[in-house]
DNA sequence: TGGTCCAACTAACGGTGTTAAGTTAGCATG
DNA sequence: CATGCTAACTTAACACCGTTAGTTGGACCA
C-alpha cells in the first residue's frame, strides 16, 4: 500500500509518539522500528518526514523546552531568576529520560537564542552589567542541568549513605528511592535559593578584587 | 592465532586505549570493534577482560574520578568544598566526551559512595546538621555535572548572543568557540561562590521558616 | 607425556540508523 | 479526460553495533 489517501504521519504524531515510548521504556528504548510499529507505519516511512533520528529528537526536546518560563524578569531579576529556574526543572521533570540526550548539546538554534536572549535582557534591565548577566545566566543553567541529570538520570540511588541521615529510620531500599525524589527536589530548592543569596549579597557589596571578577552591579 | 605467548590485553590497557578513542571521536566514535582494532586484536578478544562495554566505560568513569579530592575538608567545609568541586570540574573538564556516559548514572558504587561519605562527614563535623549536609553535597554535585553538561557536552556555542557581550569585537564563530571555554570556567567559578557566600550567610543567620526549610548550623 | 585451561580467533545473531528502489494516490496541466 | 509529477508509503538491503558460540593452539601442572 504506497501513498494512502490522507497521510498516515505528521511531524507532531511523530513527536508525540516518540515521547511517549522515551517516557515510558527510556531514550534507549526508542528506535526507529520500534517507533514505526507503534505508529503502524514502517520505519523508513520516518524519514520523510524527519531526516534523522536527531533532528527528532531535536524537536521533541525543543518542545519540552516551550513550557520554559524566562516572562518573570519584568517583577525584578529574583522573580525571574526563580521563575525561570523552576519551570525549567520542572519541565525536565516531567520527562526525566530525556535529559541524558540534552547532554549531547542543544539543536534547535533559534528557540534557544530566543530564551537566552530574554534571560540575559531582564538580568540586564534589572541592573546587572552584561559580564555578569552571563554568568547567572550559564550558572543557573548547570544547576538545572545538573539537578535533572544528578537526580533523575537513571533508576537507583548513588549516594544511598546521603540520604540514609535524613530517613534513618529507613533501610530498606525502595522506601528510600520513594524519598530520593523529594530529597532531589529540596536540593535543588536549597541550591537556587543559596545562589540567589549570593547573588544578593554580591548586590550589596562593593568590587572585591580576587573576587569571580569584573564590577559588583549598581543597585537595582 | 590463539593464546599468544604473553597476553596482549589487560584492563589497564583496555581502559587507556578507550579513553583515547573517546577524548578523539567522542563517546560515539568508541565502537568494540574499532576499540579491538586500536589495540591490535579482534572485538571479542575484549569480552574476555570486560563482560559488557557499560562495565567498561564505568571503569573508565571511575578512573577519572579518582583524580577528584574530597580531602580539604580539615581546613574547613568551605575550603572542602571549594576543593572538592573544582578538582571535580577539572577531572571532567580533561575528558569532556565522557560526561554524557555520566548521565547515565553512577556505576562504581563502592568508589562513588567512598566520596560522598567523605563529603558529608566532613560537612558534617565542620557543624553543618545531616539534612543541610546531603543537600550542599547534592547542590554542588548539580553545579559540577550541570557546568560539564552545558559548556563541554558537544561541538558548538549554543547561546552565541550570550557571550557577545564580553567579546563583542569578536563576530567570527571559531574565535568565539575558543573563549566559550574561558566564559564557562568564570561562569562555574562564579556560581561557586555564590553559592558558597549563600551557604556563608545562612551560617550566620538564624532559621527562617519559609526558606529551605530545616535548622541552621551553628556557627563552626 | 597428557590434560586442562587460558586467551586469543572466526562466524554469526539480532538489533540499529539509514538508503535505494518500487508502487500508487492525489494533483496540476495540456 | 489523459498525462505526468510529486507525495507518502512499501519492502530489501547496507553497514555497523554489542554480544555469544564454537574453535584453536600455546602454557602450565600432574
Amino acid at each position: 500500500m504506497p501513498r494512502p489517501t490522507t497521510p498516515l504521519l505528521s511531524q507532531a504524531g511523530i513527536r508525540a509518539s516518540a515521547l511517549e515510548i522515551i517516557d515510558r521504556e527510556g531514550l534507549d528504548g526508542l528506535s526507529m522500528r520500534k517507533l514505526a510499529a507503534a505508529l503502524g507505519v514502517s520505519a523508513p516511512a520516518l524519514y520523510f518526514h524527519y531526516p534523522t533520528k536527531e533532528h527528532l529528537l531535536d524537536d521533541v526536546a525543543s518542545e519540552i523546552m516551550e513550557k520554559v518560563d524566562v516572562t518573570a524578569f519584568t517583577h525584578g531579576w529574583r522573580e525571574g531568576l526563580l521563575t525561570w529556574a523552576r519551570s525549567y526543572r520542572a519541565a525536565l521533570a516531567e520527562h526525566p529520560n530525556i535529559v541524558p540526550f540534552l547532554a549531547r548539546g542543544p539543536g534547535q538554534r533559534d528557540a534557544s537564542l530566543r530564551r537566552a536572549d530574554a534571560i540575559h535582557g531582564g538580568l540586564v534591565a534589572a541592573g546587572w552589567p552584561p559580564r555578569e548577566a552571563t554568568m547567572i545566566g550559564a550558572s543557573t543553567k548547570y544547576l538545572v542541568l545538573g539537578a535533572a541529570m544528578g537526580s533523575f538520570s537513571r533508576g537507583f540511588v548513588d549516594d544511598v549513605q546521603v540520604y540514609l541521615d535524613r530517613y534513618p529510620s529507613l533501610a530498606d531500599a525502595h522506601r528510600l528511592r520513594e524519598h530520593a525524589d523529594a530529597v532531589d527536589r529540596d536540593s535543588f530548592e536549597f541550591a537556587l535559593l543559596m545562589f540567589v543569596d549570593g547573588l544578593a549579597a554580591r548586590l550589596g557589596r562593593p568590587p572585591e578584587s580576587g573576587g569571580a571578577s569584573g564590577p559588583a552591579p549598581r543597585r537595582g
